[in-house]
DNA sequence: CATATATATTCCTTATAATACATTTCATGA
DNA sequence: TCATGAAATGTATTATAAGGAATATATATG
């Protein structure tokens, strides 16, 4: 099952450890933008770019015939560096390696 | 030199075949959008989502540092086709050799 | 429960994207 | 030149995203 864009962008920002007011921080753009987005609501291309962008992320548009090919490649490479940052009070968002965050 | 999103959604259309009308009619927003967006311009997520399925294109979010890789893998996939049909209305635009435009 | 943090949602205002044509500009070919 | 098709732009109106700040709602912890 395929994430969606906003589903995609979410599951990196945890990734990242970020809060969506510390992401919204570093974009530049307001908290409710990222809840908002992240929701599935719509944004401007800008806004949603500021995020992709502090979120380190960038925006690929590949033709479905080659969505195949480079999906399986992502996916193979699932393998996240050792963490430099101490665990803090974002702790309980990090997304491990086999472990999905508490989804209710 | 990597093309800007907006670039690149310009190009697939153009190696569909397509004109802005075309295109717009596909996806049902304004030849204005298309327009407006191969320029730079800004559109909301939901306006583009329908222009690149319209485009056979998807959108995938790809943390930077997995882009390397995917580029040149997409990079890889791109043949020139020689030149050796008959001039059409839309010639200048046919970037593929094997691919119609309209046809149905 | 109380506290702290994160996220979702509300208010109002402003900016701007979307819509619906119409028109102009540009390039090509008869 | 004139005709044709594509693309860029004009105008007016409507819809909605963005900005700013606050508040309400979860959720985990002490």
């Amino acid at each position: 099952m395929k994430p969606s864009i906003h589903e995609a962008i979410r599951a990196r920002r945890l990734a990242l450890g970020l809060s969506q007011i510390e992401a919204a921080r570093r974009s530049g753009i307001q908290q409710r933008q990222v809840s908002t987005f992240e929701r599935g609501g719509d944004v401007t291309l800008s806004t949603l770019l500021k995020l992709a962008q502090a979120l380190d992320v960038e925006l690929l548009p590949v033709p479905r015939e080659d969505t195949a090919k480079l999906e399986s490649l992502l996916k193979a490479k699932r393998a996240p560096a050792p963490s430099t940052s101490p665990p803090s009070l974002l702790d309980r968002y990090q997304v491990k390696d086999d472990e999905e965050p508490s989804n209710g």
